[in-house]
DNA sequence: CCCCTGTCGCAATCAGCTCGCAATTGGGTA
DNA sequence: TACCCAATTGCGAGCTGATTGCGACAGGGG
């Protein structure tokens, strides 16, 4: 509606991933500066009660948003930080029996996956307390 | 070691699930009063660091500490605030097909699972944007 | 052109958590 | 038991991320 609103949509499509609000309100404030962080939270809410974008929780960062058009699920590795991105078929199985067992229909696009990634998984000198 | 640290144990071991640390903080500061909130976050720290303890983020609140003698993932209902905890298996496959894919080692201790509950699955007239 | 509704900008505020500092406490040693 | 060293504690300030109340403004309908 308003051009802050336009501008932030614009961001998200430029902002191709995980991006922040404060990275979205940075792209924002490049065009305009006057445009308010609080603006951007009120209206990142408001898209995602529209189901236009999803945020998603990286880790003990702030949140995450990307457009709903693109869903996946995250693993996030807590050593280095890197996150990939998973598609959905990845959780498929897990869905089928939360669903099944505990009746719970799971979102795959609202939660990140902590552990481990490939360069990090070796042995960092903690794990094995056995 | 110190009477902080012990009665932050005990206080783990009686909230048997999810507790924050200001429950914990409540906990042991019925019993010492003078137990300030950064020694709780500061022991809680620790315990985590030495692998007694983790965290893990239930949602938008606080962390949710727990031994880490109970592994468990958790699938928390974003309607009704409802958590349920996985047995781990749950996350076999998950993390077997994480592993091939990706070479990443997920951690099922240390994430939640957003979704819906049995109750709030039905439809609350948001979901189906298809 | 005016009015009305919704949105914006702003600063204050909140929640959760961390940090620096000085005093205290606990444990080991003799 | 007394002493000493270092770790730990209590406290408040501070930080990040996010939210809210409020007055001003803008844009659309009549």
């Amino acid at each position: 509606m308003t051009t802050a609103r336009r501008q932030l949509l614009e961001a998200l499509f430029e902002a191709s991933a995980h991006a922040t609000a404060e990275d979205l309100a940075a792209t924002v404030q490049a065009r305009s500066p006057d445009v308010h962080i609080s603006t951007i939270y009120r209206n990142l809410d408001e898209l995602e009660r529209l189901g236009v974008i999803v945020h998603t929780h990286l880790g003990h960062g702030p949140a995450s948003y990307h457009l709903a058009s693109a869903p996946h699920g995250h693993l996030v590795c807590e050593v280095c930080g890197t996150t990939i991105e998973a598609p959905p078929e990845l959780f498929a199985e897990l869905g089928a029996h939360a669903r099944r067992r505990f009746g719970f229909v799971i979102d795959p696009r609202h939660f990140a996956v902590l552990g481990r990634c490939e360069g990090c998984s070796g042995d960092t000198g903690g794990g094995t307390t056995t």
